[in-house]
Order: C-alpha cells, then structure tokens, then sequence
DNA sequence: TCAAAAATGTTCAATGATGAACAATAAAGT
DNA sequence: ACTTTATTGTTCATCATTGAACATTTTTGA
C-alpha cells in the first residue's frame, strides 16, 4: 500500500530537492555573515560581481542576469551609486538606458568580497570531489532550462 | 600566467555553486506562480507542509526547521490563523509555547499545494536520472554539513 | 510621415525577512 | 526559597523584492 509514495517527503526526487533548497538557504545566511563586514549584502554582492564582468551593462541587461525586476535595480543601484561604488552614465545612442560601471573604490570592495566569497564556495564543496561538482552543474544545467523553458510557457499562455 | 584561476567565474566548483544557486532561484519563482491560485506563497506552504509533517509542533521548532528567525513566524502565522488554515492553541505544560495544528480546511489546501509542487519537482527532475539525483542529494548534505558547523563556529566565537 | 507598439527606467504600495528590545514563563544555580 | 539565566513568542524599525502604473524614448508598420 506504501507503493505509490503517498507523502512528498518518500520521493527521492522531492528529498533530493529539499536538499538543495537547505543548502542555497544556508548557503545565503553565511554569505550574508562572512561579507557583512565590507557593509554589503548578498544582493549588493551579486550586482557588483556583475559589474566587476560586464563593464558598461544597462540595468535591465543586468536585471535580466539576476533573474529580478527592472523595479528592483531602480532601488538598489542609486544607493551603490551614493555609496560611490558605481557609476551610471546615460548611453550615447539610447537615451533611455543607463550604463553601469564600477568605480576604482567599488572595483576594490567587489575584488574583496569576491575573495570571501569564493573562499566560502570552496570550502562548501571542498568535500565533493571535482567530478561529483560537474555531475551536480550538469543537473542544475538541465533543471534550469526546464525551468526557463516553462516561464516562456506561462507567458505564451498570457498572450 | 592563467594558472590561478584569476577569476571566480573560471574555477569549476564556482561555476557549480552558481548554476545550483540559479536554479534555485528559478524554481522559487515557478513555485510562486504555481500556487499563486491557492492564494499563498512559498513561505506559507512551507509552513503549511512542515504543519503537515510534524503536527504540534511549536513556533520555535517550526522556524528552526525552516531556518528562519521567530520573529518571521510571529507575523506569518497569524496571518493564515485568520485565514482558517491553522490553529495555535497554548501548550499544557509550558504557557510560553504554542501549539501549531492545520485545520481540515488547511489539510486540504495543503494537500493540494503538494501535489502541485511534487508535480513541478518531478518535472524539473524528469532529465535527471535517479542516480544522479542521489549524487545530488549527497553533494547537499556534505555543504549542509559544512555549513552547519560553521554556523555554530560563528555562534562561539561570540561567547 | 505618423500612429501604434515596445522598451527602459522610475515610483509607489504591499509583503516577507531580519535583528534588537521586550514581557512572560521556566529552569538552573545558590 | 530565591536570584539568575534561558527560552518562547511578540513588537518594531529597517530593508529587499515585487508588480502595477507611469513618463520618456525608440522601433514598427501602415
């Protein structure tokens, strides 16, 4: 009778899951810590990383990459901008767009946190061997484009 | 001179960290719009889940198990009280606790949710077989594990 | 050329999450 | 017994995130 599995929490697909849900969770909390020093937060880290590789992107190129809404860059960027880590400057074709860059000052804060948080990252995985890390990429690489393949599916149903 | 990896993107266990994180993400966001239809978010089916699983369970308990403060029950909690979906009824022996419970009107709902969000697990799996699901699983376990104890080396530091 | 549609960034109200401070209760140490 | 310490839940101010509505600018296409 216990066949069919019957709660969530039998499946080994769910159980496997839930796991790497903790593990993002948790994962979150100790970045939060370790970079909690240099007066930036996880979200703050994410965008300046992404500065620090794709110099002059605009802030919904950079909202796209994120995976969050153009709202959510309109309110955290000017507050990077103040701090005087980046720099916004209106495209020369576009005047609708604004291009991002890290200043010197924000290049060296994010050269820093990237130190930390590479650090963590290592040291989380320093217990996988390196093949068993491209065995769970080519997972997430496969459960992503699922996931990306059913929003543009929900938004084909809206239209 | 590229020996060192000179960039975070370019060593591989990053490169896995930030696709595991990515889909993650992902999925919040699909589990969002998934049970948008029931009226509640991810927080509150976590909840209603764990209520689920572990009936009577305290508020305590049940933010520990969901790696969240107490304060973030004390405000959801009420919420689907008022709602009908669970009941809170003071403990026996300890007045400082109360006791969590789903109403059959929450079960139900639950009920549900889960299907919805097994339903969605499996997919986003379905390219995944189950062994290397299990990899997966056990990658999480060894970073949960890790991220545990650093959890708790933070804690001492302070003392 | 000109009107309609799309894209970019902003504002705003609503919501979830946090940590600190607090009151009530329980447990430990004396 | 009694003082101190710990635990449980709440409140509050703060902040990140969202989606909708909006203004500006660009692109489409008739």
């Amino acid at each position: 009778m216990n066949k069919n599995q019957a709660f969530p929490w039998d499946h080994p697909r769910f159980r496997s899951w839930i796991g790497v849900a903790r593990a993002c969770q948790l994962m979150q909390q100790a970045v939060t810590r370790a970079i909690a020093d240099l007066g930036i937060k996880p979200p703050h880290l994410d965008i300046l990383v992404n500065l620090y590789r794709f110099q002059g992107i605009s802030q919904q190129e950079l909202a796209r990459k994120l995976l969050v809404g153009r709202s959510n860059m309109s309110m955290l960027l000017p507050q990077l901008e103040k701090r005087g880590l980046i720099e916004r400057n209106p495209d020369a074709k576009d005047k609708r767009v604004l291009r991002l860059s890290l200043t010197a000052e924000g290049r060296a804060l994010t050269e820093q946190a990237m130190t930390i948080q590479t650090g963590l990252i290592e040291r989380i995985m320093s217990q996988t061997p390196e093949d068993r890390c491209l065995q769970v990429a080519e997972a997430m690489e496969d459960i992503i484009r699922i996931l990306q393949t059913l929003e543009t599916a929900d938004d084909e149903e809206e239209g």
